[in-house]
DNA sequence: TTCTTTGCAAAATATTTGCACTGGT
DNA sequence: ACCAGTGCAAATATTTTGCAAAGAA
């Protein structure tokens, strides 16, 4: 199937990708609206999906949240359980990690995904705040 | 608010809890129905949930799929893409990457997890089977 | 008896799909 | 002109919730 290229797709790229951004699939969908009101969420959706198979972008999961990751290179994530927001780990992806789950398992490692739950830094500050004042 | 035991919360904890146990909520269901039928999945989804917050059991969930573990001590899982199946990876839960983590990010880390997707063993042997067929 | 828990059905959420139409090539 | 891609609305899948009835304590 050849791929056309469509101002909406251009949008939906252009709000996604990059290192660092993180944002849920209504997010995306806010944000090409301002640009472009009448794209529907089901493009949205459907591209945000094409482009993860494409490998230009990937989806990332937790208990109870998800959000498309605009840097498609595997590496590890830190999720706010108070704020939601998803900010990249500062380390480096491990592949020996991979293989050594290949030969302990027995099967074929694709890739790994590790996941941080917490509370981030500015959220500890509020809730010591509040607890002080 | 005190809790009550319940016939039903009986029979879901004994079809969910357990090392090695990764069911979905759709498939503890079938299972607490055939002991009784009378059960709704809403209480399935209302216990799990207690469970889930008591620390019984945890969720644990990837790109696309998710399921309760029967184990509430949190270890790494690998993710068979084409069957669906989770295993427990056999490695010690690192304490220490918590620690790690929690400097680098100034915020206070919870527990992390980390999912390995990738072919299991059997699904392995499945495909070979089928290429040289 | 009191008050939590349940079953059911409806609602809320999140995502996908059918289909006629638009628009890239 | 051809057919991938789109918008919309309906369909699907999953989980939660309102409420009257059931049943633990």
């Amino acid at each position: 199937m050849d791929r056309r290229n469509t101002h909406q797709k251009e949008l939906i790229l252009k709000a996604v990708s990059g290192k660092g951004i993180h944002l849920t699939a209504e997010e995306i969908f806010q944000s090409v609206r301002q640009e472009d009101p009448r794209v529907g969420l089901a493009t949205i959706y459907r591209n945000l999906n094409l482009f993860t198979q494409q490998g230009l972008i990937q989806k990332i999961e937790g208990p109870g949240w998800s959000c498309y990751d605009g840097n498609p290179v595997p590496h590890d994530h830190f999720h706010c359980v108070r704020c939601g927001q998803v900010v990249d780990y500062p380390d480096e992806y491990n592949p020996d990690m991979d293989n050594a789950a290949g030969q302990k398992t027995g099967g074929k490692i694709l890739f790994h995904s590790t996941t941080y739950e917490g509370i981030c830094e500015s959220c500890l500050a509020d809730e010591n705040q509040a607890a002080s004042g």
